[in-house]
DNA sequence: CTTGACTCCGTACTTAGGTACGGAGTGTAT
DNA sequence: ATACACTCCGTACCTAAGTACGGAGTCAAG
């Protein structure tokens, strides 16, 4: 059957199963988010978990987070009897947080939307709504009731 | 009334009330997200509305997004005869944008949740789940056997 | 055994988003 | 009118997150 696991490839590979660069796997292996690799004449070796992690922590920084957010995700796998609890907490947080983003998002989301419409509606005139405006009272503004001036 | 318009004031003075660096302001302006000032003697004097532009764009980075961003959001409201229907279509694409991030952020939310709850119910145990393996997953997680959502 | 692809390493460069420096001019309170 | 704070400007520096370079070693095929 297979002889050889396809649980062992080079940095080369991996860059290429995971979609990033080799240069940017050396980097994350500086930077920690990557286990220093078993070495094989020199060359590193990786398995697919490396697939994964790197692919985690491409995702999550897509999201809005930092390289040390990833980490700091990766981390909660090691969770532990001395870390456990403290981490669970962290974890809380970084919900709290989250949380706190969407809501953030979503009022963005109906200025937007409220926007878009003034804008798309009226056409050549000059919308009616500042963004500054309604930045300033809290996301809530272009009353659409003011369609005739 | 006030005999003198609080709308004057030097790059101190918006620094301070605007929360940010002088330096940076400066920078923001080099950027083009500050339009040149008036000047006097050589200072720059700046108005109300220069604050709420500087807070405007401190608040739409905290949700993630760049000086660009910012700077395309501040244009929206340059809204006129020509370029409002490719606002309003920029606009649009904004929020798709948003909806998925937002989509995104509460799967991990749900993610972090079941694992801070292993995490921290199971105490001295590893925990059985992997944020890696929530991650290709579609970040479900995690016991499976969960009371309903 | 040679060729070409791949890997090694350290170092330097890049972009985004600022911060800090330093010598000069300006404005204001005493 | 003399401190002293504030501002001017250009330049240099900083962190984050990579990207590129270049000379060397290694591996696999022909």
């Amino acid at each position: 059957m297979g002889s050889i696991q396809s649980d062992q490839m080079t940095i080369g590979t991996l860059a290429k199963r995971a979609g990033v660069g080799v240069e940017t796997i050396r980097f994350y292996q500086r930077k920690g988010l990557l286990h220093e690799p078993v070495r094989q004449a020199g060359f590193r070796k990786y398995s697919d978990d490396d697939v994964k992690r790197i692919r985690f922590v491409k995702r999550v920084q897509e999201l809005g987070f930092t390289l040390k957010d990833a980490q700091e995700l990766l981390d909660l796998q090691l969770c532990n009897e001395e870390t456990c609890p403290r981490l669970a907490e962290a974890c809380k947080d970084k919900i709290v947080e989250i949380e706190q983003k969407i809501t953030d998002l979503k009022q963005m989301i109906g200025m937007l939307r409220k926007f878009s419409q003034t804008c798309g509606n009226h056409g050549p005139r000059q919308t009616q709504c500042s963004l500054l405006d309604c930045f300033e009272n809290n996301w809530e503004c272009c009353d659409t009731s003011r369609e005739g001036e």
